[in-house]
DNA sequence: ATGACGGTAGCATACCGA
């Protein structure tokens, strides 16, 4: 079984870039962010041709997560239980991969910033941190039913140092607060494991890089994008790599799509 | 605090992103 993760960054922009990928990498679920389309936009009938079924939450310009695969998703959730949002970043359902029941998520959390200055500022990143705790209630929810679990995304969050180009620049930056980093790790102290850096405890695995000047040549990225995996999905973890390709194409989305694959 | 660029809305320029 294969799981990735992409946010798109615009799926209509994105569709050729999409396509080649589901091509060559074939994921058996894929997650994706940042659809920015409302539903009527969506290109269900390109993916439908591709072979692939979709569940997905759509919202116009903005935000926007899905859940494709060739098998059926079912048990769909839009949106983060108990938790009031006007964007839509969070999708979860059911698949089931060769008989096994796979629960998974799309997440695309808030970016958060700027994360002081003014009362308006101040409740971006407000509204991160809420958002991180509902999601972190969800998480631990999502451990009781005993299903593997794989909760993929565009987390928004630098982990550590080392996960970022130039951790001075970023210090204060909504993606590398304390407050932020903190709330993901009590996420992984649940029982949730980073799928990236279970298999590669020391290598760069940037997801992120910005289109201005020269952050890709120069590999000025950063490592925002996971896959968290409960404890009877990470059993199974094979491999996981960063798909630099799509991310050097032609015109491609400033993210990578993350990939996973299990036994 | 701002702007690289690139996306969307929609027709000039504003908003958003990480």
């Amino acid at each position: 079984m294969k799981v990735a993760t992409y946010n798109v960054n615009s799926i209509n922009a994105r569709l050729p870039n999409l396509l080649a990928f589901l091509a060559r990498e074939k994921p058996d679920i894929l997650m994706l962010q940042e659809i920015k389309c409302s539903f009527n936009d969506f290109p269900l009938f390109e993916l439908n041709s591709a072979g692939y079924n979709v569940k997905f939450i759509g919202q116009k310009s903005y935000n926007g997560v899905a859940i494709l695969s060739p098998y059926k998703i079912l048990n769909v959730i839009e949106g983060l239980p108990k938790f009031e949002d006007e964007n839509a970043r969070y999708i979860e359902a059911d698949v089931v991969v060769e008989g096994d029941v796979v629960r998974v998520a799309s997440l695309y959390l808030p970016n958060g910033n700027p994360p002081y200055n003014n009362p308006d500022d101040e409740s971006k990143f407000v509204y991160k941190l809420n958002w991180m705790n509902a999601f972190y209630a969800r998480a631990a929810q999502l451990l009781e039913s005993g299903k593997k679990v794989i909760l993929g995304g565009d987390y928004n969050v630098i982990l550590t140092d080392f996960d970022v180009y130039n951790p001075e620049m970023f210090r204060n930056n909504a993606l590398f607060r304390e407050e932020v980093k903190q709330r993901l790790k009590a996420i992984e102290y649940l029982g949730y494991y980073d799928a990236y850096r279970c298999l590669h405890p020391t290598e760069v695995g940037y997801t992120y890089w910005d289109y201005a000047g020269s952050a890709l040549a120069m590999d000025q990225g950063m490592r925002i994008d996971y896959l968290l995996l409960s404890a009877r999905a990470v059993d199974a973890l094979e491999a996981c790599y960063v798909d630099r390709q799509t991310r050097s194409g032609d015109k491609p989305s400033d993210h990578a799509p993350l990939v996973a694959v299990f036994k």
